[in-house]
DNA sequence: GAAGTGGAACTCATTGCACA
DNA sequence: TGTGCAATGAGTTCCACTTC
């Protein structure tokens, strides 16, 4: 491994030259420099981010902590994190708490050793109440710029990006009330997640104001996965008394409610009705005409890191909470043919 | 006095060694 | 065996020195 002492000798300067060439500062007589960059790029040498780090006494490191990494919802925000973080001097250590509090707190822990800048957080659940005083002790000792993102936790101080939930199940509701059904069920999500009930209530209100008031038999308990959705959906269609449109609370609830439909030998549109929050691109690719409660993740991603430059940027600005909008698209699975 | 350069101090975690 | 100190790694930065 070439190091910046080797260059210095190479070249016949000191290491505090071959310094001032790499990053531009104090003065360099132009010939030594060509000299210099001459053997740099010779021996393709690239300083060592460690001992940067360490002479800087800091990182350029930002810490990104999501609950599922597989889900595409994920996938989608740490595309338009990473959009923004390339263009800054920053790189980003990402890790997968899988839902699990004590893999969150490991997370963070990590990231206080690699001596992040700032951190991105997606909580892996918000319930708990000790769960939720640990969260919050552990991020105040990594004492970083910090952003939460999508999940919101009670007590939390830190800023948010999160999305339109309680008005994003209203606003599917009324879609399919207006489609002409008139008895709806859900399959929900966790409903120990503040995101959960929020899209639940919204759900509820709007189908009480539109004069559909929702039957406790029609709502099904999922957990914002495929396996719970599907179960969740079987038994809904086995039962006698199932509703005529179905409002489905993410992107994989949608795929497990799909998957019992299919199973079941039914259709979208002819023998039930059904919204779905989250809009799922593979459905398009399929001509899958699903209609959906549509968030634009990436943006997600894109304005919470931007809200996290701001952040390290401005330590004493007001805590700043930003709501992505809901975006209802129609295709023609909320109504039924017939 | 400005330009150009080098030496040494410094960063922090780890390791090895001396000494009680 | 336990403790303290110095050295180490690979950089950055400050200050002193030389040259023009």
């Amino acid at each position: 491994m070439v190091t910046i002492q080797d260059i210095a000798e190479i070249a016949g300067v000191s290491k505090a030259t071959v310094s001032r060439v790499i990053n531009r500062t104090g003065y360099v007589n132009e010939k030594t420099r060509e000299r210099v960059q001459a053997v740099i790029d010779q021996y393709h040498y690239s300083p060592s981010a460690s001992a940067v780090n360490l002479s800087r006494r800091e990182t350029n490191t930002i810490g990104v902590i999501v609950p599922e990494i597989a889900n595409t919802f994920f996938g989608e925000l740490l595309h338009g994190i990473g959009e923004v973080i390339d263009q800054t001097d920053f790189t980003s250590f990402y890790f997968d708490s899988d839902n699990n509090s004590d893999k969150e707190e490991r997370a963070i822990l990590a990231l206080e050793q690699q001596r992040v800048r700032g951190l991105l957080i997606t909580p892996a659940q918000d319930s708990d109440a000790a769960v939720n005083r640990r969260l919050y002790s552990y991020l105040e000792r990594l004492n970083v710029p910090t952003v939460v993102v999508d999940r919101d936790f009670p007590g939390s101080k830190w800023d948010g990006v999160f999305f339109e939930n309680y008005q994003s199940g209203y606003c599917a509701a009324e879609a399919l009330i207006a489609a002409g059904n008139r008895t709806l069920g859900m399959i929900t999500g966790d409903l120990r997640l503040k995101i959960a009930r929020e899209r639940y209530e919204g759900f509820l209100q709007a189908a009480q104001d539109g004069g559909c008031p929702v039957s406790e038999q029609h709502i099904y308990q999922g957990d914002f996965t495929i396996e719970g959705a599907y179960a969740a959906a079987k038994r809904m269609l086995e039962s006698d008394d199932r509703p005529q449109a179905v409002l489905t609370s993410n992107n994989l609830t949608s795929l497990g409610f799909l998957k019992a439909v299919t199973e079941k030998g039914m259709q979208i549109g002819r023998d039930i009705a059904v919204i779905g929050i989250d809009h799922i691109p593979e459905l398009d690719i399929l001509n899958y005409g699903f209609s959906c409660v549509a968030r634009d993740t990436v943006q997600m991603g894109r304005l919470a890191m931007q809200v996290l430059l701001e952040r390290m940027q401005n330590p004493d600005k007001q805590r700043q909470i930003c709501m992505i909008p809901h975006r209802l698209i129609l295709k023609g699975s909320e109504k039924m043919d017939g």
